[in-house]
DNA sequence: GACGATACCTATTGGTTTGAGGTATGTCCA
DNA sequence: TGGACATACCTCAAACCAATAGGTATCGTC
């Protein structure tokens, strides 16, 4: 009908190719709360060093999430050492819901195509 | 210490965060050698709709692994429109089975993160 | 002959991650 | 005393990838 442009170009994919740092981050401090440095080596811990996501990537991450009001901070002092420390809000526990989905729908898409290549063999070269 | 310091920015990480498509790609192309826009729909096709990487993403791609030798091309004429068509090589295949143990080893250890939240119940506040 | 589908391509943009720096305090111990 | 090291925060520049948006050309069909 329109001016054609049927090919709806819009968004509907999953952009969580890379953001596994954040929804790990999520979940963590849903776990409980962390402070960043914290926070670095517990992923690190939990994934058995699979993942190792620096501070580089960990605090500006941080940063935005406690902008867009998934986390809230607090500046706690202890030792004469200051530590920031975050917790997941509601905002953000519904964030990771959905991010969690999304992951899940992913690896399982995924998956779904690795498994079928074992089946493929049948395929008379 | 000498003056340029080339800044070499090497990855040790898995960046297999964002590869997906390329996992993808070569587990698709191993099953049946296949041509670009066939490609487009049938990764499409293949995961039920979740994973959509648009033309602009997987062309890009096939001429980057093509260039490092895991997928060879071929031009084909097919009533009037040409096509070329991968296929993935023995160094392409070998790419792919690390790619995939990557993955894999991503996809567990994310895996073994979220499951933790279930059973954190008993964290005694 | 306009339109939509097929089939290829590239360039620009935007968001993430990396790596490398920088600051400062506490602890250990020689 | 001071050096090394861990803790704890931070930011920037480069690299990378995917998304978007363009562009060309052929074919079938209405």
């Amino acid at each position: 009908m329109s001016t054609s442009f049927a090919t709806s170009k819009r968004r509907t994919n999953p952009d969580f190719l890379n953001g596994v740092p954040e929804l790990v981050v999520l979940e963590l401090l849903s776990q409980r709360p962390m402070y960043g440095y914290e926070l670095v080596q517990a992923i690190k811990e939990a994934s058995g060093e699979t993942l190792e996501f620096g501070e580089g990537c960990i605090y500006p991450l941080l940063h935005k999430l406690a902008e867009r009001g998934d986390l809230s901070s607090r500046r706690i002092d202890v030792g004469g050492r200051s530590r920031v420390v975050y917790r997941v809000t509601t905002k953000g526990h519904k964030q990771k819901a959905q991010s969690q989905a999304q992951w899940s729908q992913v690896v399982s898409s995924v998956g779904r195509i690795l498994q079928g290549g074992k089946y493929e063999h049948a395929k008379t070269a």
